[in-house]
DNA sequence: AGGTTGACCTGGACGC
DNA sequence: TGCGTCCAGGTCAACC
């Protein structure tokens, strides 16, 4: 629908939105392809931790030794985590051995030349055999780095947003007590899933966020499933359009809030029917929604 | 047991 | 300029 007189609304002071950093489901999955492109097949020479406790889910003497000879074999998204698959020098274990990088809120994941300078809040580097440098860089330390080796591997605390099918999605929801964007939420039951596509899919899908996720009829789930997985692949798509300089330049920012329909979109006019999107504060973040569209 | 809330961190925007 | 307040893409432990 075209939106006529759109140039006369008033525009809120649309809180200059720092876009930098998105790791949600997409963008994870988009730093994930990218490191890939760059480093898969290269050997890591060396590696250093920095001396904050808080991003080291693993013991760094155990991550050093881990990694140190390792070659990089596979580097992919597994809900919000990047896993790094290794393949180790004298490798007689049955095990999968792994390092598990999760962003937080901040973290980035960068690949650069040795003679780049460190950013500051640089709290692991990897130097590879090519010379370069995997950089994780972590202002809040929210993020979360660790080492898995499990005969399975790393599959992550629930299921992938984009493959579950319906009757799996449809399970997820049935008994539960809690707002439906609560649930969405909830990484041991759909991981990769954030605020922002939270918000996002119930909009598309016509749902109110504060709505009991057991209270959904099959219709309202089969919307929500089909929406939810729409918008991520969407957002992975438009990802992938700057995934060639991403890692070097975090040259994402401002790209996703093009298609945001309500997120951060408070007190702006509903693009379908011109009501003012409402902020609300729904476990424990904020959440976005039109009283009209979502019911 | 499932659901809810605050704590964990830094830094940028904004108001006075 | 400076200082205080609010807010941020995520989890968890500790409650009820």
């Amino acid at each position: 629908m075209i939106l006529q007189s759109s140039i006369h609304w008033t525009r809120f002071p649309a809180r200059a939105h720092n876009g930098m950093h998105m790791p949600e489901l997409p963008e994870v999955e988009t730093v994930a392809n990218g490191v890939h492109a760059r480093i898969a097949g290269e050997r890591i020479v060396s590696a250093w931790f920095s001396e904050k406790k808080e991003p080291m889910k693993s013991p760094p003497a155990l991550m050093v030794q881990t990694l140190e000879g390792a070659r990089v074999k596979q580097v992919r998204r597994v809900g919000k985590h990047i896993v790094f698959d290794l393949d180790r020098p004298a490798k007689n274990e049955i095990t999968a051995v792994q390092w598990i990088v999760h962003l937080g809120m901040s973290g980035r994941l960068l690949v650069n030349a040795p003679d780049v300078e460190l950013a500051p809040h640089t709290h692991a580097v990897l130097r590879l055999d090519s010379g370069r440098e995997v950089r994780f860089v972590d202002p809040r330390r929210f993020g979360r780095l660790s080492i898995e080796r499990s005969a399975t591997g790393f599959t992550g605390p629930g299921s992938e947003p984009l493959t579950i099918t319906f009757a799996d999605f449809a399970d997820l929801f049935r008994k539960r007590n809690t707002p439906i964007k609560a649930a969405l939420l909830d990484q041991s039951s759909l991981h990769g899933v954030g605020n922002i596509y939270a918000d996002e899919a119930l909009f598309r899908a016509g749902i109110r966020p504060r709505r009991k996720a057991g209270s959904l009829t099959q219709v309202e789930l089969q919307r929500l499933h089909k929406s939810l997985q729409k918008v991520l692949k969407e957002a992975i798509k438009l990802g992938g359009s700057s995934v060639s300089d991403y890692v070097d330049a975090d040259g994402a920012a401002g790209f996703f809030q093009l298609k945001h329909r309500v997120y951060q979109r408070t007190g702006e006019p509903c693009l379908v029917c011109n009501t003012p999107i409402r902020r609300i504060a729904l476990a424990g973040r904020s959440t976005h929604y039109c009283s009209k569209c979502q019911n």
